[in-house]
DNA sequence: GACAAAAGTTAGACATGGCTAACTTATCTA
DNA sequence: TAGATAAGTTAGCCATGTCTAACTTTTGTC
């Protein structure tokens, strides 16, 4: 009932996993989640020092859609995890390895969301999906999204 | 330095995205965290129900990685949220709204899987990377990845 | 049917990432 | 330059989802 067509081999059938498979897979998806936080505001920062000149906690709080105070919390987190530099009352930097991650992030980010609107999906909506999928696209998918959309510009 | 290519229109154009586009994003991707537990377990519970006959905390725990105690507490938040029925030392049912919405979770983890496999991607890492995407994906995407899906049948 | 093992629960701790209220610091402007 | 406004911080609260340790219930076996 839920086969909708039948072409030689089954499209969706269900593959009965190793229980360690499947656990394995959610473990990766509770890791993804734990760094999150950081790959968001990395990336914004890094795109705010490049349209605006600089990173200020309100604009942050402003574009993540949270209050100033989570803003100050997950900052003082960030320095602590050596990915920003910053002083009290003072705008926000990246360190290197800051800049690294949020340049990683945001080419990812690029490639998801030119992915998916070359699928067809207009760009508000890819840019909303993409900001979820991201954190959880491997390397391995991430290739493979890219090769695609090298294969639609051919066909374009 | 970051454009690999030119092909008529810029392939990685960063959008400028307006403040509460970009916040709304963020807020629909912090929604869907708080149905993830909901969505996994359901889905798991479906899946056990199917091919064990029955679904119970401990094989819950085994799956999704977690211990016991873990188990028992989220299961009480999704009774309270009338998404299964059950009593305390018994096998854990759904009830409709649960059946419902595990239904929808199969379907759209099923054509997400199919969709990273038909890009060419292993079956192992699909699994593992769809589990993450997958409470990501709108209907408009999960329309897509469908289109697409019987797009590369055709073709094969 | 008793008892050991397995399954499940309860209690209590912890980290994360939100929030409000109240305070401090910086900036702007009359 | 003083005072008002905007920006940022601190303190303390809450829900989520994880854990361990200890307890209870169920199941299986002799």
């Amino acid at each position: 009932m839920t086969k909708l067509q039948s072409h030689g081999r089954e499209p969706f059938e269900t593959v009965d996993r190793a229980p360690e498979a499947q656990a394995e897979g959610f473990a990766t998806v509770r890791q993804a989640h734990e760094s999150e936080m950081a790959e968001d505001y990395v990336e914004l920062i890094a795109e705010l020092i490049e349209t605006r000149g600089e990173a200020r906690p309100v604009e942050i709080a402003e574009r993540l859609g949270v209050k100033p105070p989570t803003v100050t919390k997950n900052i003082s987190r960030l320095k602590a995890a050596g990915l920003v530099r910053r002083e009290p009352y003072r705008a926000i930097f990246l360190t290197d390895s800051g800049q690294e991650l949020a340049e990683a992030c945001r080419q990812r980010h690029r490639i998801v969301v030119a992915f998916l609107c070359s699928l067809g999906i207009d760009e508000e909506t890819a840019e909303r999906d993409a900001e979820g999928i991201e954190h959880h696209v491997s390397e391995t998918t991430l290739v493979a999204f890219g090769q695609a959309l090298k294969q639609s510009w051919k066909h374009e």
